[in-house]
DNA sequence: GGGCATTTGTTAACTTCTTCACAATTTTAG
DNA sequence: CTAAAATTGTGAAGAAGTTAACAAATGCCC
């Protein structure tokens, strides 16, 4: 599966958790397409890939289409996470309530503050990095969500390849190398930002040009 | 320019900084290329769009490049930024110095928790989220970081649409409305969980099948 | 129960994106 | 100065992704 597709599907399962709380029972292509901006042909085409079947006039189940969007994006399988740098953005994420919808629990977290070693985030005792190598052997963690600086943030990774995690949320601003066998998911914030700016400039009313007013 | 297109160009210019630290002075087609995983063809077009050239057996400046896509992205242009929710997501990116690389500037923070209200944050002093239509006149923000808790996104980022504010970067796990002159950039932080979640998936060393092992 | 509107499943056409290929150009080496 | 190597600029081929279109199936209304 491609990353677009892949995103088609986030998105669908998005617009079908809403769909749930209004108390749909189906959802036509159409309303999926259209949390994504394409058309509904394109959905009904990603629906045969998942080998979900809809009924002419309703739509997809609801509850039937989630549960095979989880399943492919393996959202259902129980997998540990260890925080690795408990700053705000640390503290943020462990807090935002997003883990368990992906199937993580937050096992573990590290940081290098002394003042921040032994407190306690989302029921885990932060340890000191030096701590990672045995901590994670104790707590397996499949994965890791690095938000540390960026300058140190390949140091790190190496620290947790080396430590066997299988995949990096990456929030450093730079791309950090691993092991092919290692996954890496970069959350490049700053793009965001940059895109931002460009879709702001594409927005802005055209000035009216000096001439011909 | 499409959305992939602004993505690549976005990893040129991450890859032209690195370039620029090792002393680099011109960056190749392929060098390019490397960073976004595409061929040197794709790049080379992006270039042309680019209006730049570049010199054979070199290729392409990499202060000009700099500047052509950093012009592109519109981020020399100054952009005020207001901070809406200031809880450790919003203190977290107040911080990461993300904001000067893209023109922006953190002019207004605001927040409902009176205990917040009166502190600083990067400079300005967080306001009740009640002062947000007036103090946005006052400090002309054209975007504003929604930081908020998922269930207010809505509310509040309507306060920020009538407030005049042209952009809105969305941390909310909720697709908020806005008026069609208002854009909106979401940042789904659970979209990268999953993601990340199918990858490791993938990667998964495919089980040996009970038979013929 | 019959007819009509709606929606899927699926193939084909269309569009967009990406790579390929190669002449033209510049640098480097001897 | 000449030949070889590297790299750009660009048109065409190829691949991938998207929409269009329509038969088949189903539900709804009267």
């Amino acid at each position: 599966m491609k990353r677009a597709q892949i995103f088609r599907l986030e998105h669908y399962l998005m617009r079908l958790m809403e769909l749930k709380i209004r108390g749909a029972a189906y959802a036509t292509s159409d309303a999926l397409a259209d949390a994504v901006g394409v058309s509904g042909s394109r959905v009904r085409q990603d629906m045969m890939a998942l080998q979900a079947v809809g009924k002419p006039h309703s739509g997809y189940s609801v509850d039937e289409l989630e549960i095979r969007i989880r399943d492919a994006l393996d959202l259902y399988r129980p997998k540990g996470m260890a925080i690795v740098g408990c700053g705000n953005l640390g503290h943020a994420l462990a807090n935002a309530g997003i883990w368990e919808r992906a199937g993580f629990t937050v096992r573990a977290a590290f940081d290098v503050d002394p003042a921040k070693v032994g407190q306690s985030l989302v029921g885990v005792t932060i340890r000191h990095l030096d701590e990672l190598p045995g901590a994670l052997a104790d707590e397996p963690c499949v994965a890791a969500c690095l938000t540390v600086p960026t300058e140190v943030a390949q140091t790190v990774a190496n620290l947790l390849v080396d430590a066997g995690v299988k995949g990096i949320w990456n929030f450093a601003s730079v791309d950090v190398k691993a092991p092919m066998h290692v996954v890496i998911e970069n959350q490049r914030l700053e793009f965001g930002l940059m895109t931002l700016s460009y879709l702001l400039k594409l927005h802005r009313p055209p000035k009216t040009p000096p001439s011909g007013g």
